[in-house]
DNA sequence: TTCCTTGCAAAGGATTTGCACACCC
DNA sequence: GGGTGTGCAAATCCTTTGCAAGGAA
């Protein structure tokens, strides 16, 4: 886990390295990115953002993620509520994610055991695994969660 | 694994226990559901009813396969192609999914290891596990695959 | 006859893209 | 200055719904 600082730094150096500009939205947009631990989604994303720079669009969060995405910075998920999330991707590592049904919110977790019966799963198919997908939705019993269920809707 | 007939006859079982029609379109969506080993998607499910009745509309399907899915005969999944899909619901069954990457073809899995190493995971975070998504993406190593392969897009 | 069903077409909801203008480098 | 980047609006893509007409029971 790195520091913000440094993260974004990366994402300038990024940036210069494929011959990218580093703009006033783009900044912004990393910078609420990386700033919040969650995984955020294109409209919280943009909601964040805006607070630094008011005038900046979704297409553009739109754009600049998928930037992200691509250039290996980023990592994107589609959980059970329908809609793209982010998070920062880490160098070689990987991790599968445990989610509230209560509150929503997502923790990650990771177990060798399971990825190792996955191979096995695979090969006993003729088969050679190339990624997965594992979300673990599940109830969370302390009273914490519950407080945290006040929705809006 | 059931019969096509006798899984028909159960369709036609809950719509009359539920003051339900059975209707042309209903008994072709059904027969094209059962009849097919595979996930099918609500265009695929449309494409396959419309052999026996060409008239047949998308919103039809669309509302058939809701019924069923909360009639409890069908179980819906949404996998990486980002279309839902469906697949025969079969009373206290629970699997899997196995994709391949090539041919796009679903197989199904289940291990009672991983099973357990999720409540585990999950009780280390004081949650119970309520249902989980787990979607292995493989590629096929045989021949047969490849030739699958030759898709018209 | 009665109400459930259907097909069409339009509404949603999220994601993508085209385009003219704005702005880094 | 030149080419990239942005915001808006419109286009997609799939799903969902409203409504008048059709059809099982």
């Amino acid at each position: 886990m790195e520091d913000v600082d440094s993260q974004l730094a990366q994402f300038r150096d990024f940036l210069s390295g494929e011959g990218l500009k580093l703009t006033r939205q783009r900044q912004a947009i990393a910078a609420a990115f990386y700033s919040s631990g969650a995984h955020l989604s294109l409209q919280e994303l943009l909601d964040l953002a805006r607070e630094r720079e008011p005038s900046i669009g979704y297409a553009t969060v739109y754009r600049t993620m998928r930037l992200m995405t691509d250039g290996g910075l980023a990592t994107e998920h589609q959980f059970a509520d329908g809609h793209a999330r982010f998070e920062p991707a880490e160098e070689g590592e990987h991790h599968d994610h445990l989610i509230c049904v209560t509150c929503g919110h997502i923790l990650e977790f990771e177990d060798d055991k399971i990825e190792a019966i996955q191979d096995t799963i695979a090969a006993a198919h003729g088969m050679k695994v190339q990624s997965h997908r594992h979300e673990i939705y599940a109830e969370c019993l302390r009273p914490e969660c519950e407080r945290r269920t006040a929705k809006p809707n």
